[in-house]
DNA sequence: GTCTATAACGAGATAGAC
DNA sequence: GTCTATCTCGTTATAGAC
């Protein structure tokens, strides 16, 4: 009884595994615009009716990939981060999970693609995507916030920044103080701006050393946000 | 004659404009990677095989919109800056030209998509959008040279990027020292991280205040490559 | 209940003959 | 430059296999 319910349940992940696939690969290939439920259907040998007993719409297949794609890399990000030494340094935490960020970020450049490049038109993302994207982001303000639990040195906001500096902290975090709020997230964007520039090719012919440079930014970018130590 | 000339001249720049329009306004609908050049015929009342007296292949007419967007995107930037007093302080040149940037990009999220956002799949930028994409970049470039002729302050770089800091200084201007190249190439694509952020979405349901986190952030990126003045 | 297949819809793109 | 025949697409209704 329930061996048949296991091999159906693990049937339809599989199909629905393979379906990701072929998206994906459809994803390099012609660009989320044009992702077609037929066309995967087509290379799988399945009619398309029968997609929508995995997904019951082409956005839904473009929610879950996104949702992948965001998980792929928030996993990529702790799973560095969770391998370092429990004493190591706030700021080589920091440029740890910025070079996991820029590497997943090199060997998945379609699928980064659709979760930080231009927006799939006619396509919103559901609040569904939003605890997957938030992973890099949250890892990120869990090491500011430690190292500031250890008192770190920041400059004083402008007096218009206040508001949203404590709008900020409160809905983010207890844990990040008002003050380094907004450079953190502003180093957040930041960090994509290098990694976009990079995948997009936006560094070619002009940028020959990007890993060093890379590192270079990510390290200045981490002790603007108040983190030492090498 | 030359009247005759200068009238068939005058219909081929409208028409051209036209297309370009058209062409635009499928951006916005449909993205760049939808951009059909019968679609744009239909639009204007033209038959498809009439659009290639005016653009060759669909790739060149992307490639008009894209050198368009850089160069609408450049002089905005540059009429900004030019419309400042002589005696303004470098960090005040800095932040007028970045705060152009987020206007116009704010302003145009569609072609900011074109040539910031994904690359569109099977098309390649040629060389004759270099000297258009360029604009924004030898602009800051520019400040920031100038600037460091009255000798701005920097931080040393890292031995491993000494090379990387000469080609890039020999390669973009005589007038950048090298000490502040690497900063200068990661601050302009922090930049575009930061303005990116805010055009695709990604601040949405958490910056309230975004143009204020923008002034400051850019503050930040200006004095983080040397510059001073309020 | 769970799945796949057939067929069809309305809309739109496309290729080629004329 | 026009027209038509033939593709694509997302999606749904329905019928039948397991």
């Amino acid at each position: 009884m329930s061996s048949t319910q296991g091999a159906r349940a693990r049937a339809r992940t599989e199909v629905t595994a393979a379906i990701k696939d072929e998206a994906r690969r459809q994803l390099a290939a012609e660009g989320a615009a044009k992702l077609s439920l037929r066309a995967v259907a087509r290379e799988l040998g399945m009619v398309s009716s029968a997609l929508y007993r995995y997904f019951p719409s082409r956005d839904d297949l473009l929610t879950a990939l996104i949702i992948d794609a965001y998980d792929s890399l928030g996993e990529a990000a702790e799973t560095a981060h969770a391998a370092l030494p429990d004493d190591t340094a706030p700021l080589r935490r920091w440029t740890t999970v910025c070079e996991a960020v820029r590497a997943w970020a090199l060997d998945h450049p379609h699928e980064y693609a659709l979760i930080y490049g231009s927006p799939v038109p006619g396509y919103a993302a559901p609040p569904t995507t939003v605890p997957s994207a938030a992973r890099v982001g949250l890892l990120l303000v869990e090491i500011v916030g430690d190292a500031h639990q250890d008192g770190a040195a920041l400059p004083p906001l402008p007096e218009e920044l206040r508001p949203e500096a404590e709008r900020l902290s409160a809905d983010i975090s207890p844990a990040l103080p008002p003050e380094a709020a907004p450079g953190l997230v502003a180093a957040w964007s930041q960090l994509f701006g290098l990694v976009g520039f990079e995948v997009f090719g936006q560094f070619n012919r002009m940028v020959t050393d990007r890993a060093e440079l890379f590192r270079y930014a990510a390290g200045r970018l981490g002790e603007g946000v108040g983190l030492t130590g090498a």
